[in-house]
DNA sequence: TTATATACTATTAAAGCGATAGGAAATTAG
DNA sequence: CTAATTTCCTATCGCTTTAATAGTATATAA
């Protein structure tokens, strides 16, 4: 099991914009240079995020994307309900008119606490403390 | 984000396995109708089940399939590595050789923390702590 | 007016998922 | 020994998703 490049490259996208949050629109073809994505591919999966309301765009020269809302208030659990949808182990926890056993059901609670578990995680980390760290390194932040 | 059918029926023919436990080998064609699911697709992921080593078989008639381990010895996670892959967000966290900058990676710890959360959930549940809680349900255990 | 950048839509190759199919090999019952 | 039963093994298939490519339309700064 495995994440798809969609919340990675979408994460890491996110995390160049929050580090240029506050100084102007950052184009797609400098984010998908420095993070060796495809440029049309890229297009897109900001385009989902912004259909999410969580960047804002400008058209024409100068142009380019920017967070919509500061970084400290956008989570990695965010970014992956835009891209990947939210992580529901079995539809019955997202709708509970889905089965009429629910009540009775063994596995619900469990696939319950392992959503948790990862809301957890991934709401629990924000741009900002991304944007921080990367102070420490030069360059390249991740490379998955 | 969702499971696979593939971990979801793997657990639930587990689960019938665990509560046959000691009475001798359970069939596919019994399994299968029980949790009406395929049993061509059933055979398949209860053969890899075996190529783990997770069950035994029986071949010929009155043959079958039986868990080859105590049912409190066996959790939803290792039934999940068997049958989804161990829970990798990104490749370099199964091999720390996969890229040379692994130690400057800003996200490695996060998905590290991730796998962390998520193996914790599934590995601290056991098929004899389902089977015991089936108990007080009478028939079939849960629906997805 | 032109160059630049986003917006939008369509298409594609490859992979994975869920399932189906058919026959080989083992074993038991008669 | 034979026939029936059951696992074993491999191939195939339709469908969806993923990752990417392509082309055109639209807005805007200089």
């Amino acid at each position: 099991m495995k994440l798809s490049t969609r919340s990675r490259y979408g994460i890491r996208a996110a995390l160049d914009l929050a580090k240029n949050y506050g100084n102007g629109p950052l184009q797609i073809k400098a984010i998908a240079k420095t993070e060796d994505i495809s440029n049309k591919y890229l297009e897109q999966l900001i385009s989902i995020l912004k259909a999410a309301g969580m960047v804002r765009s400008v058209r024409g020269p100068k142009g380019g994307y920017m967070l919509a809302k500061d970084p400290s208030e956008v989570t990695l659990g965010d970014i992956f309900k835009i891209l990947e949808g939210p992580f529901v182990p079995v539809e019955c926890l997202g709708d509970s008119s889905y089965c009429d056993k629910c009540g009775d059901c063994l596995m619900r609670p469990v696939w319950a606490k392992l959503q948790g578990a990862i809301d957890d995680v991934l709401d629990g980390m924000t741009l900002k403390d991304l944007a921080d760290q990367s102070k420490n390194f030069d360059g390249v932040n991740f490379h998955i």
